[in-house]
RNA sequence: CGGGGCGUAGCUCAGCCUGGUAGAGCGCCAGCUUUGGGAGCUGGAAGCCGGAGGUUCGAAUCCUCUCGCCCCGACCA
């Protein structure tokens, strides 16, 4: 029998509320996109990978380079929004540098013939040579030494927020190690090696911080410099069995506080190395026991999520980044870059917080605070009690996702756990007959009954 | 880049050894019933079996080549 395509009939449309002005940034799930995945993606070996598919948050294109879906993209926003934030108290410049960028500028460095296959080289119409970029030491040092001349207009750091292209052998673990990722990548110009390590540590610390506000608690250890060079590096690592990094550290090390490092002190260095932690690679097992009582060694894995470089006049003297000194001498600047895997990071904050039942998100990057569950879309008194807690919600300006699609409770329940949000508020008919709904915090799995202007006052509303 | 594995419906997979009209569960659509932890029944839609060659009367199945994806290792934010 032959049907209609479903849009001739305007009555086969299905029945969505239109989103109010009101409602930004809020969310009816019946009016959303996400594509809950029931059963574990065959590719996906690592639980966090395994729950962005299933949450719906990316979708892959091709070997380690994937599409952000709207819950997915509001939580890579919000790790972006901290590292803005936290780049931006510590004194840099927000810029934004293109993706593709001309081989010259690394014809100049040096770095066009040594940075190998990763790099993809890309030939324009006019068959100019072209590349997408890597990393942007050569970009920046460009901009600057064309507009800065002298030692007064010092110190300088500037970051930007940037898809990063490296054409890795083997790209796997989802977002944790594409080809394709966010990062940002600061670069820091001064006049003296004194001046560009009080910039290194000032990211130190904000790095620091930037990693803390996430929920995570950042491991910095010391580090090869690599192919980027220079001889003062650290990585910040997370904990996590599926980390790719062997680490060996101080246990104490958690308790560093960056809020007591003085950047500009002249023992910070020696402050900071008093902790030990390194990469397998800068690990000295003999140091280790010497310098750490045997309760305090730790050995474990972890995902980079930042690495810091000193990196002095490596790109600056080929590329004549000098400045006038006070003195009239031209002096080549100190540089240093600063990089965050912010990509990355979302898939280190679900390996670091998740159970069987799905992520928990830190309520600072989750892509909404509250999930707002009507357990029972058909029935009137549910729909007008959800309706009203979210206008509430909306006015308080509270990001919640309203689940008012009909579905069973399980599935409904099922897939907030699933999505991770810090919050649930469930209503329905058994709750309603006593006047009450549910508040759940999805980390604890506490849950209590509340009149709903109790549960408003507790999530911060009015 | 070395080694291994896998491509069949949106997802998870069976069928391949031993060639003979393409399957299941979940999801999706319609209807009815249900409703506090991934509901039930009935009916339905959906696949050039990754691609190209070959063998054969006949290929998802056998052979060759290719492309893609995943895993282990070496390398990297």
């Amino acid at each position: 029998m032959h049907r209609p395509p479903a849009w001739t009939s305007a009555a086969a449309l299905p029945k969505v509320p239109p989103p109010l002005a009101a409602e930004q940034g809020l969310m009816r799930l019946s009016a959303y996109f996400l594509p809950l995945l029931r059963e574990n993606p065959s590719e996906a070996q690592i639980v966090s990978h395994r729950l962005m598919l299933r949450a719906g948050m990316i979708r892959q294109s091709s070997a380690g380079i994937y599409s952000w879906l709207p819950l997915g993209l509001r939580a890579l926003k919000q790790v972006e929004q901290i590292v803005r934030e936290e780049q931006d108290a510590s004194g840099a410049l927000e810029v934004l540098m293109p993706t593709i960028q001309p081989a010259e500028l690394w014809q100049e460095s040096g770095r066009y013939d040594d940075y190998g296959k990763e790099m993809l080289r890309i030939t324009d119409r006019h068959e100019r040579a072209m590349l997408y970029g890597p990393t942007n030491e050569e970009q920046i040092t460009d901009i600057f030494r064309h507009s800065i001349k002298s030692y007064r207009d010092l110190p300088k750091n500037f970051y930007h927020i940037q898809w990063k292209f490296r054409d890795e052998v083997r790209p796997r673990f989802g977002v944790m190690r594409g080809r394709e990722f966010l990062m940002k990548d600061a670069y820091s110009f001064d006049i003296d090696k004194r001046s560009a390590v009080t910039a290194y540590f000032k990211m130190f610390v904000a790095y620091m911080k930037t990693f803390k506000r996430m929920g995570l608690k950042p491991i910095p250890v010391r580090a090869e410099t690599g192919p980027i060079g220079g001889d003062l590096s650290h990585e910040f690592h997370v904990q996590a069995d599926t980390g790719e990094s062997e680490l060996y550290f101080d246990s104490d090390v958690v308790l560093l506080d960056e809020n007591r490092i003085d950047p500009a002190s002249l023992t910070v260095q020696d402050d900071i190395a008093g902790w030990y932690a390194a990469t397998d690679e800068k690990h000295d097992p003999a140091e280790f026991e010497t310098r750490v009582p045997e309760a305090r060694r730790r050995h474990a894995r972890g995902i980079e999520v930042g690495q810091i470089f000193y990196f002095g006049t490596k790109y600056s003297k080929p590329m004549g980044a000098v400045v006038v000194g006070p003195g009239d001498e031209p002096i080549p600047v100190e540089m240093g870059s600063y990089g965050i895997g912010v990509s990355r990071l979302v898939g280190a904050i679900i390996e670091a917080g998740h159970d069987d039942a799905g992520i928990i998100w830190p309520e600072s990057v989750a892509p909404f605070r509250l999930g707002l569950v009507n357990l029972r879309a058909g029935d009137a008194r549910c729909i007008a009690a959800a309706d009203e807690l979210y206008a509430k919600l909306c006015a308080a300006g509270i990001e919640t996702l309203y689940d008012d699609r009909d579905e069973s409770p399980g599935a409904k329940f099922a897939a907030m756990d699933l999505i991770g949000l810090p919050y649930q508020l469930v209503v329905g008919p058994r709750g309603i007959d006593k006047g009450v709904v549910e508040l759940k915090e999805r980390g604890t799995g506490k849950r209590q009954e509340l009149s709903p202007e109790a549960a408003l006052n507790r999530l911060g509303a009015k």
